[in-house]
DNA sequence: TTAAGTTATGAAACCGGTCCCAGGTCAAGC
DNA sequence: GCTTGACCTGGGACCGGTTTCATAACTTAA
């Protein structure tokens, strides 16, 4: 493979001059460019990404940490991110977690390894802690709101607030016992936590009869669906963690006859078109762009993305 | 930063052994091996990925050409990929092209300055001839079948066969007009090529009245089906290349309260499966799955992954 | 005429690793 | 006692770039 020291013995020239000329500086007569040029043309010669890494200590490339690629939630964001990254001349890797911390951690070190300018956290399993505790090897995102004087960046949607307008429309509407769909169940996952906080503000306390929790897929929907269908006494509206998990809901009821059941769903996706039910449309998109700027960014910044209503 | 010489210098041990510790080489007496590594863990000292790579001539990571990431049939793939590459330690590259030529030359290119080790075309618009010459600068991976005898290795979905077996059922239940939905119109979309051939094998000649071009997403399979709806004569029935756009075909005419016209999709998405139509599930992840492993061997071998024949 | 600035160039250090090779110790086998 | 081979170690070349710095020629303004 032909390197730079070629270039430059076979021109005549010095590596630092043919540097020169490979990153379009100043400081080199017209004569000589043109030469260098052509020598590279000719040994059809393109450096060596890996060694000018090296030397620049920083690769372009942001790692995206999420559970899983084939979720439409972790999809729409690393859709955003994808786009912002290219229009900046990154590149985006991908590194799946399956929730397991200890690979999470595996992430962090590659952090600290130089692999990744950055690292995005589209979901976590570390604690805040650990992860500030690696601030210092690059630059950390999360998507989730930190909250204050964390020395993190974050780039999040508007949850609580969205969430408690949803519940209030649902409320005026004249649905008072409300079923709620979660994925799981701890501390750490934003969206739960949020969620059964906007449900105290709206409802008071969440009686444990209208959770069901571990639902990722359309399949989980129906489980939850068949759940809701057989509670006594049963609930006149389910909330849901997102528009497969609705689909799958609203599937149950229909697939047994049952009269349907209105229910909330999230993101936007097709499904709760194609069954005509209301979602929270997140932005995932716009949220995945925010997440990437703030990863090449050096600010610790938070970025709020306004949630839509969508009333069907 | 703490580098390799820096421990080597505080323990008073070469360069050499300290590389030999890190890489749990033999030939390190004990006490210099447990000496070396108490002093990388009181430095907290990770060796850094890049250089490494640059040593070793390898990035361990693995591009995916697409044209973008949001789309169903590139989003299922990616998972199987994901998975795959994360097994065995690799790392995958979002590539996003928008169908543009220059692009994917782009990535070509990274591909000869070693930023991958080998690249995967999820899709391309470059020529096969185009290709071929990169293949010398590291391995690349076709998700079509490129034909015998090209020295590229592919892994793809027997896309004829179930198309053909698909139409021929669809004639034998009395369908005899089948209007035909296509992303693109030219020759290198695979999936375009295979679904004329396919339908000139079973129904003959395909009349460009019952052809509808430019359907990607949801909204672009209603507007195809506005326009079969408005044909006349009409079509019994609808072949589309994906479930969103065949749900958006059959909800047009829903909306407008047509009888429902059978609808084949593909890919098995929750959409077919609400409305429930008839789908061929490629089985995208494997094919990934199958692509990455081509991506990391040597061979140019050819993988074929079956399609199956949902019937609903 | 001279000091200061601009342009041009290459040597060599540096980024942070891997690995070949030469050299040395030590025990087993003959 | 000598050869052989396994074990251990460090020097230094190498991967392929970037960048600092010293040097020099050539302008330009005072």
């Amino acid at each position: 493979m032909t390197n730079i020291h070629d270039i430059a013995r076979l021109s005549g020239y010095s590596v630092s001059t043919v540097s020169r000329v490979i990153n379009h500086q100043k400081y080199v007569a017209d004569e000589k460019r043109a030469k260098v040029e052509a020598i590279m043309r000719q040994l059809d010669y393109v450096p060596n990404r890996v060694a000018r890494d090296l030397s620049n200590g920083q690769t372009k490339t942001i790692g995206v940490v999420m559970p899983y690629a084939n979720h439409p939630y972790f999809a729409r964001i690393i859709d955003g991110l994808v786009s912002a990254a290219f229009a900046a001349g990154y590149k985006i890797t991908l590194l799946p977690t399956n929730y397991d911390l200890t690979i999470e951690r595996r992430y962090l070190d590659q952090l600290r390894s130089k692999a990744y300018d950055a690292l995005i956290f589209t979901s976590r399993s570390s604690s805040l802690e650990t992860l500030e505790k690696y601030r210092k090897y690059g630059q950390i995102v999360l998507c989730e709101d930190p909250g204050d004087d964390r020395p993190l960046a974050a780039a999040y949607t508007d949850r609580e607030a969205s969430y408690v307008n949803v519940l209030q429309w649902a409320q005026q509407h004249g649905f008072e016992k409300m079923g709620v769909v979660l994925s799981r169940n701890n501390v750490i996952s934003a969206s739960t936590r949020v969620t059964r906080s906007a449900y105290q503000q709206v409802y008071g306390k969440l009686d444990s009869q209208h959770l069901f929790v571990g639902a990722v897929t359309y399949e989980d929907g129906y489980r939850a669906g068949e759940y809701f269908a057989h509670l006594q006494p049963g609930v006149d509206a389910v909330f849901t963690n997102g528009d497969d998990i609705g689909a799958g809901v609203q599937q149950y009821y229909l697939d047994h006859r049952l009269a349907p059941i209105p229910t909330i769903g999230q993101e936007n996706l097709l499904s709760s078109r194609l069954l005509k039910f209301s979602t929270i449309d997140h932005h995932l998109e716009a949220l995945g762009t925010a997440a990437f700027k703030l990863a090449t960014g050096q600010t610790t910044t938070h970025e709020l993305i306004k949630s839509e209503f969508i009333r069907r």
